[in-house]
DNA sequence: TTATATACCTTGACAGGCGAAGTATCTTGT
DNA sequence: ACAAGATACTTCGCCTGTCAAGGTATATAA
């Protein structure tokens, strides 16, 4: 419902990625830590986190282990693989030309772009 | 097919009214204008182009006319309307704070933000 | 006359996001 | 003892935007 919903599509899987990046982590944290990064403005909904998961876990990009927590609701840790890196790298390559990119559409020059 | 178009997804509506908030144009010639605009690298699928076109005449955000070209194929020219002006506007404002977000969702760091 | 460029349009499939609903555990308040 | 709320994960089915594929029509170059 959030503006930046529609936006934020297709950064999905290399946000999650990038969380990982840090330390193994599970789904109901990492949402947390988006939220804080983001002051609050942005989270995954469940459902949305869940599939990434499920996805990333097909492509290698991370692998799950069950917590071994003696109280409070079981937590599904994942941990990022050595191909999940090489992913995350090439997602925020990719990230940083796209936003070139568009910035350079949404602008109004097109004028004065000489030779 | 290419590595961006997942993540151009979204802001296909905004790029083709920031084309037109620079003048008139038609379909063939706005994706022609994108692709000079990011050196090649980038063009929007037809079919999305046009379906893009159908939901933001819909939306009031643009009105369409034909030209009166005597020779070569016709041209369904489109005008942006001050509702689309509006929400071209709002696509910016809401692009560049995603921008924000994302760059800090993707970057390495989460330590050091003290309070 | 065949191919290429210009220019538009539609259909159907696919993939990701997400609302909604459900399961289970622990804590806190009454 | 019981209800409510936070934590934590899961699945189903819909919606929407993208796009491959196919089609139409005109003009020009080989």
């Amino acid at each position: 419902m959030s503006i930046t919903s529609d936006i934020i599509r297709g950064h999905t899987e290399t946000i999650i990625l990038a969380s990982l990046m840090e330390h193994d982590s599970y789904g109901y944290q990492i949402n947390k830590d988006i939220l804080r990064k983001t002051d609050n403005r942005y989270e995954l909904k469940e459902a949305t986190l869940y599939t990434a998961f499920r996805r990333l876990e097909q492509a290698g990009y991370i692998t799950a282990y069950w917590g071994d927590e003696k109280a409070g609701a079981r937590r599904r840790y994942y941990s990022i693989t050595p191909k999940g890196r090489k992913a995350y790298e090439q997602g925020l390559r990719e990230w940083n030309e796209a936003k070139v990119m568009i910035d350079k559409l949404l602008e109004l020059d097109q004028c004065g772009e000489n030779s």
